[in-house]
DNA sequence: GCCAACGTTGGC
DNA sequence: GCCAACGTTGGC
């Protein structure tokens, strides 16, 4: 079993719109990186474990917990001319972008950027390196039961 | 809104 | 296959 952070805008979707949602359950669409992807298509599995993080706010940060619930499949936007995340080149017999889904398993207390960045047993994690942009980050299994110490 | 740091695109 | 130009991300 795999950990992973995933980031979301919370004007996209929020911990709290994923609260809502049926079987508080949301399909991970619109990952347009090929790094990420490939996280999701190769690597996810069923139950992984994911720290859902709100980025692109006034207060990024850890949210919530939650889970890899199914197993990554095309992803619907791509094939839809007026989503925009609609890709030309992308094929239902050749889809390009996958997503998996994810369930939620709890909210947590808003664990900042500021506060992860204070704890050295944190200081390798991806997201707090210079310049990293990358939406899905593998987590450390050290460093997950760490966090899920502190919430 | 700024801007550093990346990723992608496309001409050659 | 190189790489300059361009677009995007995301914390601040």
């Amino acid at each position: 079993m795999r950990y992973w952070l995933m980031k979301s805008e919370p004007s996209d979707v929020s911990v709290d719109d994923l609260a809502t949602m049926p079987n508080q359950t949301v399909a991970w669409y619109g990952i347009r990186n090929y790094q990420a992807r490939n996280f999701m298509r190769d690597q996810m599995r069923v139950g992984d474990q994911v720290f859902f993080y709100h980025s692109s706010c006034a207060e990024p940060g850890i949210v919530g917990l939650a889970t890899v619930s199914k197993l990554a499949y095309p992803d619907q936007t791509q094939f839809d001319s007026s989503n925009k995340y609609f890709d030309p080149k992308a094929t239902p017999e050749n889809p390009r972008w996958f997503n998996v889904d994810v369930k939620l398993v709890k909210k947590t207390r808003l664990l900042g950027i500021k506060e992860l960045r204070s704890y050295p047993e944190l200081e390798h994690m991806r997201i707090l390196q210079t310049g990293n942009r990358l939406s899905i980050t593998p987590v450390d299994p050290k460093e997950w039961e760490f966090i899920t110490g502190l919430l």
